[in-house]
DNA sequence: TAAGCTTCGTAAACCGCTTTACCTGCCAGG
DNA sequence: CCTGGCAGGTAAAGCGGTTTACGAAGCTTA
């Protein structure tokens, strides 16, 4: 493999000028460019990058923590991320952590170890504070979709209130009035704002929320079964149910299934994340979409100023839409 | 941040006592090894992975190119490939080419750059003898999932003829004897193989494959759809498909609702995949499910004795299994 | 014609680690 | 007492770039 030297040698110049040349740092005459570019071409030259990190301190790489890079709403941010790191020429280190700590903590070490410039980090535990301690003392950080309370850095996130709020809303103007909410892990930001747009609407049109109308545990198909599961159970069952996750969504719509009923006829159902599926259940999911390509694409500008050290919004809330489908139809007193 | 040799004076040896004690290339008496490891910890000291590799040549890190890592199939193959590869301590570059070409070339690229030291490549276009022009020089890479022909690398594929011969096996058996195929791309391996099987199949059953009956363009929902309006078009429409992907499998199932024909009471659908959302559309989707974890680990494995020097399997075949789930039913003469 | 400014470069230190020789002192064996 | 071997290291040359500081010509200009 041709080094920076080979060039130079052919070239009849020294390493210097090439390096120069190469980084514009340099202003050469036209014939010497060309015996440059003429040695580069004929060797085939390319910088070896680890070199030049070394010399630089640049890594030219940024790394994306998600919890799961298998689940589609993470593999979609991952793809835009991508994109646009490539963009400003970053290549992206990805790792998943799978809901373990360690593996953050690794991540985060590996972005110490210069192995990347900046991490875009993305948790969907609540944080016992271990996690922000470990933060603490990094700047070049974006926190993505979740938050990490209580460390300084910038972060993108969506409209979590206001979706759930239009959400509620849209139910509670098919003439619902008994909704029930089937959330994420309680503590987790996501979980605590939507739980706050669903009852600020169910506030506003007088609706009470009752014991049992809220249940809190994971964003898991399994526990939106569940959850389900134990609504159906209860005395007063309510006629429609918002779902924080399309995972959750469709766990209820299997479970109302197993059950005999169906959506939207017996009960109406919306959603959260207008994951890729939410078009492909039976029936097409109502939902509420999170713009995933302005996510990644914010996330990652937001970065390229803190690595460029520009300061970065401190906090950056991205619009979310209420996709109408057909799991929800107004209510009528069938509705058990 | 410390370096090497700000641990080997705080430790009162050189630096090459402490890299080479680091890296279990020397005999030190114990009281050495404890004043190393003191100035260690008290440094907080972490190894530069750039200088590292620049000095070794290694970097410890491989690539994997996806045409779009936002699909939940190329997702979870990544996810694995990354778990895979981070027990042997490699972390893992990945690239989603969108099928573009310009792209493939770039992360074959990065890797002669020595960004990576070995690479796992997806494609999902047929080739026109480009990329296997580019890959010629290289070994270090595995094929993974679908082929490039004419390239001496490690290959990891599924059974797919294996495949498509049970899912076509499994409607006969339903009673069906007219089955069309819809399937991706002319001239991509996974394409012939499958067609291959169902033709076996259909072979041995002593059933006619007719014109129109087999329908090839690429793996997407919308072509899934458009081919099912097609064969509901004709005089003679089968009573099942053979959908050669679940997203194929996906648009074959919203064109029949939208023609108002019911799975499986009208028609009967296998897929191929097993993607996640497989089990959530409606019907939940009869499928082949390709063994994703198998996959990523076993191109992880060979990829892994290459970079060892070890000789790796020319071609590794992992089985595939027949998802029986509720797309599928018996024949009756009302299908249409 | 000397001073000064361009133009066109270069020498050499440095990034932080690895690795290949070698070296030194001490002890056992002959 | 000499020799050889072993324990316990070290010096220094890379790896392949970047970057700072410093010229030497050649051309103006006063």
């Amino acid at each position: 493999m041709a080094t920076l030297s080979d060039v130079a040698a052919a070239a009849g110049v020294s390493p210097t000028t090439v390096s120069r040349y190469l980084n514009n740092n340099i202003a050469l005459p036209a014939s010497t460019r060309e015996r440059i570019d003429a040695a580069i071409q004929q060797l085939d030259y390319r910088p070896n990058l680890l070199a030049k990190r070394l010399s630089t301190g640049r890594a030219e790489a940024i790394g994306l923590v998600t919890p799961d890079i298998g689940n589609p709403f993470f593999a979609q941010l991952a793809a835009v991320v991508e994109a646009q790191a490539e963009r400003y020429g970053y290549a992206v280190y990805m790792t998943s952590t799978h809901g373990d700590r360690a593996r953050e903590i690794e991540a985060i070490r590996r972005m110490r170890d210069r192995h990347v410039d900046g991490l875009i980090l993305m948790s969907n535990r609540p944080d016992d504070g271990s996690l922000a301690r470990l933060l603490g003392e990094d700047d070049k950080v974006v926190l993505m979709d979740e938050d990490v309370p209580g460390v300084g850095l910038s972060r993108v996130f969506v409209e979590n209130e206001v979706g759930a709020y239009r959400a509620t809303q849209h139910l509670i103007a098919a003439g619902h009035r008994h909704i029930a909410l089937i959330g994420g892990p309680p503590g987790l930001m996501s979980v605590r704002e939507r739980l706050a747009g669903y009852e600020r609407a169910m506030a506003e049109a007088g609706f009470a929320v009752q014991e049992g109308d809220v249940m809190l545990h994971d964003y898991s198909r399994s526990f939106g079964r569940a959850a389900t599961e134990t609504i159906l159970a209860q005395a007063r069952t309510p006629s429609a149910i918002f779902a924080c996750s399309d995972y959750l969504a469709v766990g209820v719509l299997q479970a109302l299934q197993n059950a005999g009923l169906s959506v939207p006829l017996d009960m109406s159902l919306v959603g959260f994340d207008d994951m890729p599926f939410a078009e492909m259940v039976n029936p097409p999911l109502t939902t509420v979409r999170q713009p995933v390509a302005e996510m990644g694409r914010m996330a990652v500008d937001q970065l390229m100023a803190l690595l460029n050290g520009i300061a970065a919004a401190p906090l950056t809330r991205l619009p979310v839409d209420l996709v109408v489908r057909r799991s929800v139809a107004p209510f009528h007193s069938r509705s058990i």
